[in-house]
DNA sequence: ATATTTGTCTCTTAATATGAAACATCTAAC
DNA sequence: GTTAGATGTTTCATATTAAGAGACAAATAT
């Protein structure tokens, strides 16, 4: 099938360029030669999963990628448990919610619930996120074995995104012992300057972790003594939707505390 | 490059099935023989864009489909400027707010932002709509050419989707005329029972239809005076968004009146 | 335990992709 | 306005590669 397989490693190289790319830029990245990129890429244009621009020639996404790939967001099996769920979080903390899942080693985000700040999508639904820097990849890293981990992070080195990213394996070790005891992970700037982030685990069957969820916050408004209150929503939270995906029980968090939504929302400023 | 058209054309078999296909159901749909098929979706799901079920061996969409189709919205001009005005118009009427765009004849929706209300997901970015049942549907199709027009209906035909799906082409044809002069479409339960939306057209670049913003609401709580206050909305909103994208000026609706706010939502059942 | 269904592999033939270079088409410079 | 340069598309002979029927294996149902 080596035809189908160079045209999706082709396609790949969509995900590195932002925006879009030239049959030339393409034919470069790849090494194919132009004549065969054009010839592809005409195809996928013709299916409409990727679109040409009819004065520059050149290729983006096209929007039967978007219709396809929409759907294995609406097949998830944590999305119709998780979206009523993530609504009250942001009602809580009127701060943007994210469930993340991990496939084949790649860790996303599955579902946003935009809070209204920071509306400019930085975290929309289907972003790709470096495993080792957002709060997300370390809550959904906690949960493998030692050696698994060590296979894992060969295979993924901790490469530096900010000056605040974790870029030592032993640090990074010892930080994902922390998170699998607390059952929260942090992140302040490590993928993003100005943004922090909370996330706790999901636990699905045989009490296995399935997600992360998350609050993404303005980092000049993160503070320990508010964050504790989010890690809390967010425990309660998780820990309804774990029971919805089958797990027995969740080992963190009051599930009967309350939730100081006056208190925590006069905080982020916001009415 | 027929061995790249085969397979996409496989692939698009997973649109009109929910869920999962196993190879014996694609092979059949498809008419290609179960041995191609078998190696073509092994070679979807070695990059990806397919997974598979390890026990039932059944197949359905990949994450890495879902991360290529994330990259249309996020690289999408409207988007940027799109989701704060439907944010604001959410808060107005705590009514969940599409934005829907049509491409190669497909109509669907580009960003949902959720209220509160029905949270089942089924107005999901990047859902294919029926243009002639969806109020989104019909403010796009309002543009078109009588001619134009004419040749769009003839190769899609209007079907029946619920009882009140409007059928009959010049009734649809006279529907569109009205929509065209009052700048605002509806749907009530015409693609799915129980459901209404309103939408009202975004112009762009040369003042011509790029959008519909719209409004989903529960039939039970759409009224007549009621969706006035959120036409009014609306055509604020989309005011606002069409000379972001470059439109001389919006042809309907007051762009200075006040939104009622709480009347309005009071009306909603929701504080 | 056996029959039946379903997915994967085998192997030969013939169709199809390859890729260098020619040909257009568009852009920039003079 | 004309020419140079760059970029995308088409051509065409050759050799690789996909096709497809059937065998084989694995799982499910009886």
């Amino acid at each position: 099938m080596k035809t189908l397989e160079g045209s999706l490693e082709i396609l790949q190289h969509f995900f590195a360029a932002d925006g879009s790319l030239s049959v030339g830029e393409v034919a470069a990245r790849s090494g194919f030669p132009k004549g065969k990129v054009s010839k592809i890429l005409a195809v996928f244009r013709d299916f409409g999963y990727l679109a040409q621009d009819p004065v520059s020639r050149r290729y983006r996404i096209g929007y039967k990628a978007f219709a396809l790939g929409a759907l294995y967001a609406k097949d998830h099996p944590l999305a119709a448990d998780a979206l009523p769920i993530m609504r009250e979080v942001v009602d809580w903390f009127q701060h943007t919610a994210t469930l993340s899942v991990m496939a084949e080693e790649s860790v996303f985000h599955l579902i946003a619930v935009e809070g209204p700040l920071f509306l400019d999508g930085r975290w929309r639904a289907g972003t790709i996120l470096p495993y080792h820097a957002t709060s997300a990849g370390k809550v959904l890293l906690s949960g493998f074995e030692p050696a698994a981990l060590d296979a894992f992070i060969e295979r993924h080195p901790l490469v530096r995104i900010t000056q605040s990213t974790v870029v030592e394996k032993q640090d990074f070790v010892r930080l994902l012992a922390s998170v699998r005891k607390e059952g929260v992970a942090f992140s302040r700037g490590e993928s993003a300057p100005g943004l922090a982030a909370i996330a706790v685990p999901v636990f699905g069957k045989d009490d296995r972790i399935v997600a992360a969820l998350g609050l993404i916050i303005p980092d000049h408004l993160f503070e320990i003594p508010n964050s504790d209150a989010m890690v809390a929503g967010l425990h309660r939270a998780a820990s309804r939707l774990s029971v919805k995906q089958g797990a027995s029980a969740y080992p963190f968090g009051n599930a009967s505390g309350t939730i100081p939504s006056s208190a925590t929302r006069a905080f982020t400023g916001v009415a």
